[in-house]
DNA sequence: AGTCAATATTTGATTGAGTCAAATAATCTT
DNA sequence: AAGATTATTTGACTCAATCAAATATTGACT
């Protein structure tokens, strides 16, 4: 019997699953390259929409919390972040300071402009693969 | 001005496209680690369809050839696959054994039982998602 | 008040996946 | 035959991230 035509088929699927993420992955290196800026901490920066406490911000990344750690002191070295204890003062309050604000703002905007999730498909095709996307990520 | 809807969704977009990967990498990882089997050498036995040289090898998994070097190294321990030189004798050529042939054939039964991509997606749906990612991998 | 369990962060060590540069070997060009 | 090109290999290294153990604080219960 030869495979059938689906099976062939959903491996290349698979591996274009991956490539497109590759994809955005490079988009969003490349347009945070410009600032000297390595992906994680970008993507920490863009995430820290208020001041946030540490372990949220590892669940946000969904990675281990001793990264998050690491992500902060590289944040508060360069000048872009705070880290201040909360009331509970077990944790850590990760807040932005201006020039946090400001990077996170032209990040966003470097980030949008090269994105070929937006470059190359319509609005349509955007709402309709956010569908197919959320299909696998939300299989059992 | 409030960001346009379109902007917000975009980088939601992003961040699914992402996802959806991880979801991919996950089910795959899942499937051969049963093998007890890395991930990246897994890669590299599915894609032994025949005899292949190494160069090529590191072409279709977009990757450094010196990591095709090692990889081949623990395949050829392993006793899944051999190295001979080729007619042009600076290429060495990657053979299956019949046990990385076998192996071969249950990786691909497992990685196709566990993945996401088949389960949660009709046949329809994954076609319609093949354009859409190929518009995202193919952009300028 | 005092103890015990749970929670948040930090540190040091380590892993996995891969890259880069230089070395070697063989082939092609002229 | 010389020099440029191509394929593979080796050693050193990077980057993203995890794990395990230590520390600090809080909450719950008696």
């Amino acid at each position: 019997m030869t495979p059938s035509p689906t099976q062939a088929n959903s491996s290349e699927l698979a591996t274009l699953v991956v490539r497109a993420s590759e994809r955005v992955k490079s988009d969003f290196a490349r347009a945070v390259a410009v600032f000297d800026f390595p992906p994680p901490l970008a993507r920490a920066v863009l995430l820290l929409d208020q001041p946030a406490q540490m372990g949220c911000l590892a669940t946000q990344m969904s990675c281990d919390q001793s990264y998050i750690t690491r992500l902060a002191d590289d944040l508060v070295k360069r000048g872009l972040a705070t880290r201040a204890p909360g009331a509970d003062r077990r944790v850590q309050v990760l807040t932005l300071t201006p020039a946090g604000e400001d990077l996170k703002a032209k990040l966003a905007t470097a980030v949008s402009r090269e994105s070929s999730v937006v470059n190359a498909l319509t609005a349509t095709q955007q709402s309709e693969l956010s569908v197919l996307l959320s299909g696998i990520v939300n299989a059992p």
